[in-house]
DNA sequence: TGACAACGACTACAGTTGTAATCCATATTG
DNA sequence: CAATATGGATTACAACTGTAGTCGTTGTCA
């Protein structure tokens, strides 16, 4: 199973109007965005190439959606970030979240919840 | 404040290994990395050239160490990763390696500790 | 003292990224 | 229909990256 394709920080951009509404023309995602159409359309034209996009045509435009799923590339880039920064570890990771972020009570709430059911169980 | 400058993955192996042992050589460093020595220098160059490292002569050589210390760079791609991968929204970031990553009995019991001394007060 | 090894400085070079502009064909508008 | 706007394709281009190689100097070992 290939990995999800490397995704820049201005393609990312791209990538989350297009999880967020698909299909789209570039001039859709580029007024979404905000950034310049050509700059846009060059963009969408990388992530095609990279596999993140797919078109189909609708008269003489295009219309773009993603491939895969936003998760997979989370989850991706979760792990890029986790090895490079945390030596991919997690936990300090999470630590130093919780640590510097500001959380809410229901925040800590969620979370807290969340690692009792962890906590029973569905391990592997 | 200056905002730490960007370092590439390249680089941060680099840091990584200077922030673990300082001053170092040129040599050292790659030897600890196993990377090829120029390819090394040329990454130490960069280092220096962008602010991220100082040397001092020992001789003939350099004596590589850190500028700033490694909590500030976690700190700056933390953030810059939130930015990206979740809309600068922690929490979002938190459940998704809650949910995927492995997590012993241990850790589960040192985030929750760490979440209850959050949720009583010490803000910051 | 002469050959060689190691250093830093400089150079190389292709791939990625951000940001567009140019070119040509078609659609739209007056 | 003519002028223009728009779309995709192609081209531009500098900065950043990863990965080294070349050059000239100097310390070291035989």
């Amino acid at each position: 199973m290939a990995r999800p394709p490397q995704i820049s920080g201005a393609e990312w951009e791209v990538m989350k109007v297009l999880w967020e509404a698909s299909p789209l023309t570039g001039s859709e995602v580029a007024e979404r965005i905000g950034g310049h159409p050509k700059t846009v359309k060059t963009l969408l034209g990388r992530l095609v190439r990279k596999g993140a996009l797919r078109y189909t045509e609708e008269g003489n435009r295009y219309l773009y959606r993603p491939t895969l799923a936003r998760e997979k590339y989370v989850a991706e880039e979760s792990k890029s970030f986790l090895r490079r920064v945390f030596g991919g570890e997690a936990t300090p990771a999470l630590v130093h979240f919780v640590e510097t972020v500001d959380l809410s009570e229901e925040e800590i709430q969620e979370l807290r919840e969340l690692l009792d059911r962890r906590a029973k169980g569905e391990k592997s």
